[in-house]
DNA sequence: TCGAATTTGTGCGTATGTATC
DNA sequence: GGATACATACGCACAAATTCG
């Protein structure tokens, strides 16, 4: 019947109890508040769409919207079929970023990473790919390399760290090539040295310190993804920077840049600043 | 006329061209490339949603979701009755957060904010409020307080810290009560020493160490409109722990204790690790 | 100053595919 | 297989802000 066929739909006026936010967000506030308080605790349901249509006396596309919010902040994880639960938020592990408190013997057993790993009874492993290659502008800046030419005048190595089984932290590095070429130690992770600062040592350069730039940013689909976090979570971007003294003459250089990724949901940095009481 | 009266619309057939990836999605890439690449630059206006519905033959749902997502990925800004824009990304600061590197000279001229900012030639300036008050307790746990009681037992003091006269930093140090009790820099802006550090000498209290915890999440609304960034940025919550040695009998403990709050967008962290040459 | 056109913000209703239980 | 729930998409309506002649 064209009876039925409604041209112009009574919009529901809801402007009398309006507090001037829109409906959807004072519906994200009610269940966030739930959410927060307690009251749905971590695992529990959320009301499906249908539900939330009525209890709200809302439609479906706010309803829709209203999840699509909680789900983006962190707050819910939708399971298609299933339902919208409260998530479980990860136990946040530490993770040790200062050398000389993470260093008790210079130069000790092994990377910081895996010294990290053991000091929180973790098993970490890493998986990596190096290649040579030629510096991009920023990495050549950052290096001090120099104009730039055809040769290839960087190692380049990325990783992907464990902890547990479970990804936890990608890593991309960077060594000048004239560095360590000819060395045993070319290759970061072919030889009887790990860690930049055992296998600089190993060369006769010696590391004089290092700086941390951090920020804090959205993960990209791919690290989202490679890290096992949901899409568009908050990850730290690490970029670490090791300077050194090279033989003979002893001159300042940069000799590592390592830019690292990881989930902010998932880690705390812990800067250690001790100060001598000499 | 009831026959104008569409009750099956026939839904477009895109499945032909699908490349598994949903159909915003696809284009949220191709304008996050055009504008990650620069061919959109800052400020230049985004197609509008009548634009999009014919660009990409898209309903209008679709273009909607799209300058949604590109908004919560910070890249775009829309504007009410004019349109959508690129985001000029703020220009990042540093700060620096290692008091090795930050005081050259120890117990030098300031609070740190106050060094830091003077470095990057910017104006600093802070508001706060003191109050003594019964210890919450995670903060009682982490000052080593003891027991609960009635009695008051620690300097609680909230910082907003400008930089520029805008607001960049929010801050709330929690000191034990019984530490400064009686002495000249019992309240931490009042008297002629100004910082943790400088205060503390002050009263023979020698600091031998800080640590900093760096979490990374999503800013709560009073955090968003006292830093002035939209609501739903990221910040930076650090908590700074100071450690020292307190006489007479020279005991250590926790002497402060702070949680500050900045934007992850405005700034990036510096932590500076030098390693001693001897 | 005013009004028309444009653009975003919000909300309505519906349809279909697919995953889960 | 059937019911339920989420994911995606279509299309429309109106308010409020902005822009511009």
């Amino acid at each position: 019947m064209a009876s039925a066929c409604k041209l112009r739909p009574q919009p529901v006026k809801l402007s009398l109890v309006t507090e001037d936010r829109p409906l959807y967000l004072r519906i994200v506030e009610a269940l966030r508040q739930k959410i927060l308080s307690g009251e749905l605790a971590p695992g529990a349901r959320l009301p499906s769409r249908p539900e939330l249509m009525r209890e709200y006396g809302v439609s479906d596309s706010v309803a829709v919207r209203v999840a699509q919010i909680l789900v983006s902040e962190g707050l819910a994880e939708a399971r298609s079929g299933s339902g919208t639960y409260v998530r479980a938020k990860p136990k946040q592990r530490l993770t040790t970023r200062s050398f000389t408190l993470r260093l008790t013997v210079p130069f000790g057993t092994g990377s910081p990473y895996r010294q990290d790993m053991e000091r929180q009874d973790m098993r970490g492993t890493w998986s990596y790919r190096t290649v040579t290659a030629v510096a991009p502008p920023e990495v050549r800046e950052r290096l001090r390399l120099g104009e730039e030419g055809d040769a290839e005048d960087v190692v380049r190595t990325d990783y992907v760290f464990e902890a547990n089984g479970e990804p936890s932290e990608l890593s991309t590095s960077w060594e000048p090539l004239a560095l360590t070429e000819g060395t045993p130690v070319a290759l970061p992770e072919d030889g009887p040295h790990v860690g930049v600062m055992d296998r600089m040592h190993s060369i006769g350069v010696r590391i004089i310190g290092s700086t941390e730039e951090v920020r804090a940013r959205l993960g990209a689909a791919e690290e989202c993804a490679a890290l096992r976090v949901p899409p568009g979570s908050i990850v730290f971007a690490i970029r670490r920077m090791y300077y050194g003294r090279v033989p003979p003459e002893g001159r300042e250089r940069v000799v590592e840049m390592a830019d690292i990724v990881l989930s902010a949901e998932r880690y705390v940095l812990l800067y250690g600043m001790p100060r001598d009481e000499a």
